[in-house]
DNA sequence: ATGGCATCCGTACCATAGTACGGAGTCAAG
DNA sequence: CTTGACTCCGTACTATGGTACGGATGCCAT
């Protein structure tokens, strides 16, 4: 894997500025090259590229850069303690799963948001918390019954919290 | 819906500290309730503590502040113009689902991880680095074999990144 | 060899999301 | 009627994750 890339090529590539990946060296997240034969600039591999576009979206699904080291220490290899590894590993993918699951039911309740949603004004009052719990608040799904009356819609029942 | 929990309970019910609520109140995410006919100490209602819980859970996946904001207010209701609030919500629905494929692209690395690492030091070597790309790098999958003969793995042969 | 970039490195500053502190008030039990 | 636990509100401090700045040096084309 030849290194050919400067940090400010490498920057541009990964979309991050210099000054990120100065500060993921800083932070022991990626090994900070050596200057190739005593030149003065260093030089960075595409490796290091996809390594940097990881912790960004890692940093995205909410791990912080503690975790994401974790993760990036992470190796199977025959050098070391396997069973530490793989109960790491685990343990990390028990947490993958529980936030996908999260995810999913977010997803669920913006479907039922648009859902109660059909483009004129919703038939009854429906925030996100309520749809996050489809069997209890509001938001009957409305679906493409757009020449129905939109009048008469007995709603604006319950403002519970307004907030703002 | 009653209002009944002094802020101490509240935060307590919701897993937060006193302090939190009172940020959140500064930047609008939960309202604050008024004093109960000028009684000393402000309640706060179930549904304020759901609401935090759903703050917490929105930042552990990613989301900001200011993000969690726009979602919570999203409401499918008749005063409101639902096709701009039907917009948003797709879109936020979009993000969702970009970030439900990232996690399930690191679960499957994580997954292939260990599959690599049966418990006593892995045939080849593997990072997650490498379990992201499955057409490519290192780790082979390596089950259930333990009887087969685990000599001559070829493994530890690209170290690229060591970071540390 | 010189002008214009880019890199190097250190330090300082910034936004976000809390967390702590301190003084004053309230309320219920002992 | 005091003590202890809690609340209120304002201000200050902290941790995380960058961003910006500035002087020195390096690289390369004209």
């Amino acid at each position: 894997m030849r290194a050919d890339l400067t940090i400010g090529m490498a920057a541009r590539a990964a979309g991050v500025g210099v000054e990120t990946i100065r500060f993921y060296e800083r932070q022991h997240l990626v090994r900070q090259p050596p200057k190739p034969d005593g030149s003065g600039a260093r030089r960075y591999s595409a490796d290091t590229v996809g390594r940097i576009r990881f912790i960004k979206e890692a940093q995205e699904l909410g791990f912080s850069l503690r975790e994401i080291h974790e993760l990036l220490a992470l190796r199977a290899d025959p050098a070391t303690d396997c069973s530490e590894v793989r109960e790491q590993a685990v343990a990390k993918r028990a947490d993958v799963r529980r936030k996908i699951q999260r995810l999913q039911d977010i997803g669920a309740a913006l479907e039922r948001l648009i859902a109660a949603c059909p483009g004129q004004g919703a038939l009854q009052a429906c925030s996100i918390m309520d749809a996050l719990t489809p069997r209890s608040g509001g938001c009957a799904e409305n679906g493409r019954r757009q020449h129905t009356n939109p009048r008469k819609s007995s709603c604006t029942k319950h403002k519970k919290e307004n907030t703002r």
